[in-house]
DNA sequence: CGTCATTACGGAATGCGTAATGATA
DNA sequence: TATCATTACGCATTCCGTAATGACG
């Protein structure tokens, strides 16, 4: 069988018609470049080069071949680049899966960040409550995570991301939104509330039942998205607890007022990943995650809505 | 730089995950093996495998590279299978001319032939007249010409065709026609004649010069296509001589009188091709035509016409 | 202790470069 | 005689296979 240098040998005494040019090409002498062309024509069985000791020229076969050894060499030549930009992370596919509301806030800018440090790495995107992403991130079949606890960090590495407050959205007009001061959990004794899903929305559901004191709230509905929970108290059907982020969402009719209680109702968003991925292209979206987090302090202002193929599986 | 075996190694340990059975599918043994895939990884810079001596599994890197490195050994195997089906004559372009009136009767069985025999070879065909056909062969720009003396024989082998006789085409109900035996040149002596461009269909001119007796035959119009010649006849206007194949075109009107002097007006067909040609299809193809040219007696009764592409120049 | 990848080592083969040869204009 | 491909020859490198080692269940 043939070398990869023989084809590259061939290459080059083809295009140069002349086997003292092509062995400078080469770097070499010209007696092994002969012997390589001889024993590349012997091992396919071919005349290639037509030599009379004074001119070459090239076989038709020897055109056929010259084809199909320029696209072997450039070929050879593109798969270790390739696998090297894999492997550095530079390119290749990192899965991200998120939440719908850190939709609202973090997405965007990380996918913008991604596609300017790491452009030939494909994105893929799933939108998965916390625990699915928890799943599919043991599994493999995510490598990023931007979701809320508790997970376990045993398993998962984890960058916090942002944290923001807790919100109490009212129909506009409402009562409470003419206080012009934060409101007290104590305040909201008697209110209808528009309260999260347990089973899909545990991290929500969970706080803000430790927010209100025992028996506060009447529950009127209980929704799994943040979207709908505030075109409900817009509807003038109760009050709800949402984080800041929700604001961009731009829903009319409501307002947005702060809680008295700093710290009790911050909202905690983290990165995840397993700490088994074999994924590249992890690393150096890690350190995007971490470069993001480091100014939080503009989560909730942020505007940034780019184009996003999303990717559900 | 790494070499072919090497990624032919890469793939067999990937495909099977176990250095001892792709050593065994590569008829070696596992250590140089082992040595082959850590001088690919170094070469490239890259870890394509991660093994801990109990099992091994390809990385994201290696999973690209090993998609590359397939495509690469398919190219490295067939490259030399198509120069050496080309080196045999088995595929490549065969590049054909002929004249009009050859392609009435050889010309289709020929191609048939080809088609069968040889698949893979491209057949172009060109319609040239035969000084042309010489010019093109010379030039290098046909393998195979179907043409007519004469020719240079230094420079041209050939295989005679066919050879077929010159029939005398009258009108319908000409007073000729109605003779039922063959007619002698010397009662053509007042007809008028149709005649062939001396320019274009010099071998026919001559033919037909040498044929008839000196000054018989009144010459009423000069053309070099037969078709042509013979719409004239119909028309009237005149008789022709004409080869016997052309009554495979069945233009109607017209009838086709055997000539007394056999011998004196018989037509040849000649392959002809440059002998310094370096088309390696130029053999089988010289192989077709000689068996062609050894029953040919069927040459005038054949009406095949077989869906032909015509590639002009 | 069996399996499997790797390292150690000795011999064969391959490949390079320099020098010599041959052929052509 | 100059040029250019090829052959001859010596040396270094590469590569294989066998044997030994090491790690893991």
């Amino acid at each position: 069988m043939y070398t990869l240098d023989q084809a590259r040998a061939f290459v080059a005494v083809a295009e140069e018609l002349h086997f003292g040019r092509a062995a400078q090409r080469l770097a070499m002498t010209q007696p092994p470049l002969s012997r390589q062309i001889q024993k590349l024509e012997k091992s396919i069985g071919v005349q290639l080069l037509q030599r009379d000791n004074r001119t070459v020229e090239v076989t038709v076969a020897g055109q056929a071949f010259l084809a199909e050894a320029r696209k072997l060499v450039v070929a050879a030549d593109r798969a270790p680049a390739m696998a090297r930009r894999i492997a550095a992370g530079r390119a290749g596919v990192l899965r991200i899966g998120f939440t719908a509301t850190s939709g609202y806030g973090m997405l965007g800018r990380l996918l913008v960040e991604l596609d300017k440090d790491l452009p030939d790495v494909d994105v893929e995107l799933a939108e998965l409550v916390t625990v699915d992403q928890v799943q599919a991130l043991l599994d493999g079949e995510l490598d990023l995570g931007l979701a809320r606890p508790p997970f376990d960090t045993a398993h998962f590495g984890s960058t916090l991301i942002s944290t923001e407050e807790l919100r109490l959205v009212v129909p506009a007009g409402h009562p409470l939104a003419g206080l012009g001061r934060p409101v007290a959990p104590g305040e909201l004794a008697d209110v209808d509330l528009v309260m999260y899903s347990p089973a899909t929305s545990r991290y929500f559901h969970d706080l803000v039942v430790r927010l209100l004191p025992a028996g506060h709230g009447k529950v009127v509905h209980t929704v799994s998205q943040i979207a709908t929970m505030v075109s409900l108290v817009a509807a003038g059907r109760g009050v709800a607890l949402v984080p800041e982020s929700t604001q961009v969402l731009g829903i009319s009719g409501v307002a947005y007022l702060p809680l008295a209680d700093h710290g009790a109702g911050r909202v905690e968003l983290h990165a995840l990943w397993n700490r088994e991925s074999r994924n590249p292209a992890l690393t150096p979206a890690r350190a995007i995650v971490g470069k993001l987090a480091n100014n939080k302090g503009d989560t909730s202002t942020t505007s940034i809505h780019p184009k996003i193929t999303l990717d559900r599986h």
